[in-house]
DNA sequence: ATTCGGTTTAACAATTTTCTAACAATATGT
DNA sequence: ACATATTGTTAGAAAATTGTTAAACCGAAT
């Protein structure tokens, strides 16, 4: 287990220093900087895994910083927690649509911070390997890169979320998913909706794969899964 | 699915009826408190796995439930989501210090509400990471993740049920358990049920286990065990 | 405002699983 | 061997889960 090298960037002394030493207390390797400009020195000359970012910064706010972390293929690929207070509803929409991974309102427990950052840093231990390859099973082709689907090489025309669903089963193919896992991929961590409306999904998915929907397994009690062979 | 046991602490009937109902129907253990002193007298005579406290209560308030409640060892680590008018910043900032994981604040809509509090038990649930391994013993493969069970590499479908209970007895093969344990593990804390509904999953795994169901052992007046030899 | 596609909820039907209860079989203690 | 307690087995009832559909909802585009 590497330890991972995480900058915090916050203006705010007393917060900087909480984070700073939950973050140590776990063993991670801490960077700070109080400013957006001295977290992009730091950036730039350091190797990192992830980045605790307050978005109300003096002088460049968290906001750019995102926005010239994302230009830069060196530094594009690494993860971001943003902070921020509570009601900017839109610069969360808007830090997520740069590409951040997941944020935090302010006031925070330390714990819950905590648990947020493992949870980016498992999440992408999952991920990496299996990124935007296009996957072929059976007779279901998917090409995440271009959103297509494909069964018997008809293309099958999916909305987003039939797709999301559709690839998150496919990408471990056998194993059985719960709905709230289902939820959590598709929509992210707490989104507020019954899990039942995954089912609705499903039956969109089975309807449309015709043939290939059979692979969409129920799994009474626990959720669906794809499976491997019929 | 265990079914927590949820605690609400509320001094607003409409409010504390509303939070009960939409709780209950997601099937959770719900107890109901209007005051801080009811709450401390159940937090010490149930057990808990979250709170959703109020903090602006007649008498006693709700960080002083949260101060009492984090000195008991016993009780500390019981998850706790703070309700709070709105615009009460510097009380939210002394809960979380104390110790509270997550704040809501009024007014909120129970859709809401119901997604943080699964959110803090999925978290909690992270911090403590089932063991996903699987397990093979003897001529059986259990594969958590698949949800799939193998005897002589044949795969055996399993109820959900009839799947917990062998999971939880092979993974402390040789050890003996009672009725009311496996129900425990399977259904979680006082599931209302007979112990005898254990004897009839037993009959189910033993049959559809095959050769393999001869390694579980009944043992007169304990329990069941999954044998580590013939 | 209105429309439109997509998503979610809610209600009901269909299905599957689980439980209870009864009786049979087996084990235990004397 | 006898009486008693415990477990095995089974079928039907009850409960839980899922499938399906339609209507409500929501946000983007007109």
């Amino acid at each position: 287990m590497p330890n991972e090298r995480i900058l915090v960037v916050e203006d705010e002394k007393d917060i900087l220093e909480l984070v700073r030493y939950n973050l140590a207390r776990e063993s991670y390797h801490v960077f700070c900087a109080a400013s957006g400009e001295e977290a992009l020195r730091i950036i730039n000359s350091e190797s990192l895994d992830l980045i605790v970012l307050d978005l109300m910064l003096p002088g460049m706010d968290g906001l750019e910083v995102t926005r010239r972390l994302k230009k830069n293929p060196r530094t594009q690929n690494i993860f971001i927690v943003m902070l921020t207070a509570k009601g900017s509803e839109a610069d969360i929409v808007t830090g997520l649509e740069l590409g951040a991974d997941d944020y935090i309102t302010k006031p925070f427990s330390p714990r819950v911070l905590l648990a947020r950052i493992k949870a980016v840093i498992r999440r992408s231990r999952d991920e990496k390997p299996e990124d935007n390859a296009v996957i072929q099973i059976h007779n279901l082709l998917i090409h995440p890169g271009r959103r297509e689907v494909r069964v018997d090489e008809t293309p099958v025309p999916l909305t987003y979320t039939e797709f999301q669903v559709l690839y998150y089963l496919v990408r471990r193919p056998g194993w059985v998913f719960t709905r709230t896992q289902i939820v959590d991929a598709v929509r992210g961590d707490d989104y507020p909706v019954t899990d039942r409306s995954v089912d609705v999904q499903i039956v969109g998915l089975r309807k449309k794969l015709g043939s290939a929907g059979r692979y969409i397994d129920t799994v009474q009690g626990v959720g669906y899964r794809f499976k491997e062979s019929l």
